[in-house]
DNA sequence: CCATCTGTTATACTATAAATATAACAGATG
DNA sequence: CATCTGTTATATTTATAGTATAACAGATGG
């Protein structure tokens, strides 16, 4: 899968490495059971430490995205990713308020804060296309 | 206006002193042209460092949400906040996206997404209530 | 059997961000 | 003229991010 990193982000580099490798789930382009390259030739692929590697992975490992086999390596989680339960969709919600609220200040519409969702989730159904 | 900071959180407190104030507005409990507190009695409420209070006020101010008079103090955009362009949709939709994936890896349809999204929306009609 | 790969752990260092603590400045106000 | 305003400057502490090495322990393949 193509890894695109942006050096100059505020977000940090483990963290856009993980939301890369879920959107890659979500896309369908990993799928379960899949291999994952090891900490050291990924690091060494898109040109980072093996530890900032590591602490993606142990976060996706810990929200049960991935298995880490100790000796056979990383693989995207054969039986799926965990479904959403209720510590999830609060958190969920948590995250979606601040957003929200600014939308309302700027003026953008329910309908239309609606209608972005919808589309956002339209681009993970259709191809292999990001 | 009731300010509630979460000390242990990971979220900066002046990043959760901006959040609440947009809350404020997005809840029509903060109307434009109302006066803020002054950097120093704010801090001094809360009991944080007038700093981390200005730091998020020169957020706002940026942001377009508030007005600072040198002399006069903090005021709410009397003008109202400045309505959602395209870099501010842009910015939304980059907010989004990996929220949106990671709900879709964990088996969060799209209606039940946006319905959530809806009954956000609708917590922000209603009366006073956060 | 041994070199090599795996994740893991430990230590150390640098750089940056968050938050605090003081202090001072400049413009207004009463 | 004392007092309040935002603003600026400096310094310190703490935590996080990222890097750099190094080593350990279990597996694998030649």
């Amino acid at each position: 899968m193509l890894i695109n990193l942006d050096f100059e982000a505020n977000e940090p580099i483990y963290q856009q490495l993980t939301n890369q490798i879920i959107d890659g789930i979500a896309r369908k382009e990993l799928k379960p059971g899949e291999g994952l390259p090891s900490v050291r030739s990924l690091a060494a692929d898109i040109g980072i430490n093996l530890h900032t590697v590591n602490k993606a992975y142990q976060q996706l490992k810990q929200e049960g995205f991935i298995l880490i086999h100790r000796q056979k390596g990383v693989v995207i989680n054969p039986d799926g990713v965990p479904k959403a339960d209720e510590s999830y969709r609060a958190q969920l919600q948590k995250k979606l308020r601040p957003i929200i609220a600014e939308s309302i200040c700027r003026d953008v519409d329910e309908l239309e804060f609606l209608e972005l969702c919808q589309s956002i989730y339209n681009s993970y159904k259709g191809g292999t296309t990001s």
